[in-house]
DNA sequence: GCTAAACTTCCATTAGGCGGAAGCCACTCA
DNA sequence: TGAGTGGCTTCCGCCTAATGGAAGTTTAGC
């Protein structure tokens, strides 16, 4: 083999060529033919071709009747024994759908991932406002109800390191000064819920709040995203508050879903 | 590399044997530790150790204190851009919310893979009764109401390939004989929805009923599963059919969710 | 403190992977 | 209809990344 022949590019072995050809798929980009995989990795052809031939045969790709790739039902199946997924969001489906019904709106379910905010779950439908939120998507901590509440709960430590990162904006209400965020973290942990309005999008909002397990391990956060007019504050988190409540009872076997939180309390 | 050195075993390339150690981890095996996977997929110790660490770096994996594996975020938030997920998933959840709420029971929402029932979701909660399905698994045709949906509407000689391998036995009440199985596939068919009576667990049944798109494209089953002495089949039927008849209308662009049913009408 | 089991590291060997290049489509346009 | 284009597939000699047995290290149990 020779992966860094060409040049010194970041995957080396096969198997984090393989990842990485997996890793094309998103949202923008469910179906994407061999040339552009072959483009977004920056493989050469051929070896795109073996390698997602491969992941094919494995099933972890299927391709369609045009040739282009997909991810494959196998890798999906497999994927559903993640942590985040058999112990909180299937415990948590069930209540997100009665909050979905008890407001028509859209219902989200997140929590900590690598400095971000996962989306486990999103319950949306043709009542509710459109939402950037993709369930399995990824958003910045600090533009978000959920974000905020993720945020929020973290250490000192690991809040002035988010903190130290420039805060992208993405509206002109999106909070970028550190002191003015440093803030309103402080104010959703002494409240016990977040609220955001247009800091990610104009004309949404969003509330939520944080599930706990065990009186104080932060496991998740439930937040609803709204038409910024019609936010009701105390209603909302009235009911986020008993469906977190809830959910929180639903999850027995209290375990670490998030691995990556080096800096939060461990117990 | 000496891949088929030991053995000829199945797995070659070091990709496919990336893929047999993720394929490990299913509902009963969430978590495993390094000598398990090596046990699992019979390679050796040493082998297994650098495919998992390699497999660990990509974030297809993660370890835990106690140095057990998991699946990882990284790949699960991947396995979202799915198909099945983005496209069928995602749109029906608000009705299998609904549903839920109507009937208190377990909802499930499947399709055809590889010749068996592959469940997209289901939502249940303590109301409901224990099942067996789980989001991402897998289960056989002949012995759920969903299975027999999505069989019953394949082309007769993807049925009569199915009949042609021996009927698995759940329950006394499971059906193994291939003509009476013919029998009631055809009578799903003519009315539209299938009942399964304590054919893969006593005390529980199911109820389920095809959707399709543009009319005659089979892409899902829709099922409830309750105890058996509360199986209402009118109520049920009528409560499904409307549930199926919205998802259907959700589902806007039609695609092909069941890229492995070669023998089922392409069009 | 000893034993065993599980995990990690080492390293000489080599075969699986590499990718440029050539060949093969399918589709388009004149 | 035939040349042209772009995307996909196959080929093949070179070579390094992968291999796995064995030795070393940590962890757990008694």
């Amino acid at each position: 083999m020779s992966p860094a022949r060409t040049n010194s590019g970041a995957p080396v072995s096969l198997l984090q060529r393989g990842i990485s050809v997996l890793a094309c798929f998103g949202p923008e980009t469910r179906s994407l033919t061999l040339t552009e995989i072959a483009e977004l990795t920056k493989l050469p052809l051929s070896t795109t071709h073996r390698v997602a031939g491969e992941l094919t045969k494995g099933g972890f790709l299927v391709r369609g009747a045009d040739k282009s790739f997909h991810i494959g039902t196998r890798m999906w199946s497999i994927a559903q024994n993640a942590p985040i997924n058999d112990q909180l969001r299937q415990s948590a489906l069930p209540t997100l759908a009665r909050l979905y019904e008890e407001t028509g709106e859209n219902v989200t379910l997140a929590i900590l991932d690598r400095g971000r905010a996962l989306y486990v779950d999103r319950i949306h439908g043709s009542r509710s406002v459109a939402s950037v939120t993709r369930a399995g998507g990824h958003l910045p901590l600090h533009m978000t109800g959920v974000g905020k509440v993720l945020l929020a709960n973290q250490s000192d430590s690991a809040i002035e390191k988010y903190l130290a990162k420039p805060l992208l904006s993405a509206t002109k209400n999106t909070i970028v000064d550190p002191d003015i965020l440093r803030l309103a973290l402080a104010e959703v942990r002494e409240q016990g819920f977040a609220v955001a309005r247009e800091e990610i999008s104009i004309g949404t909002g969003s509330v939520a709040v944080p599930i706990f397990v065990k009186g104080d391990v932060l496991v998740a956060a439930l937040g609803v995203v709204v038409h910024v007019a019609r936010i009701d504050v105390p209603a909302l988190v009235t009911m986020l508050r008993s469906a977190a409540e809830t959910i929180s009872l639903e999850i027995d076997p209290v375990r670490s879903f998030t691995k990556t939180k080096p800096e939060l309390r461990q117990r």
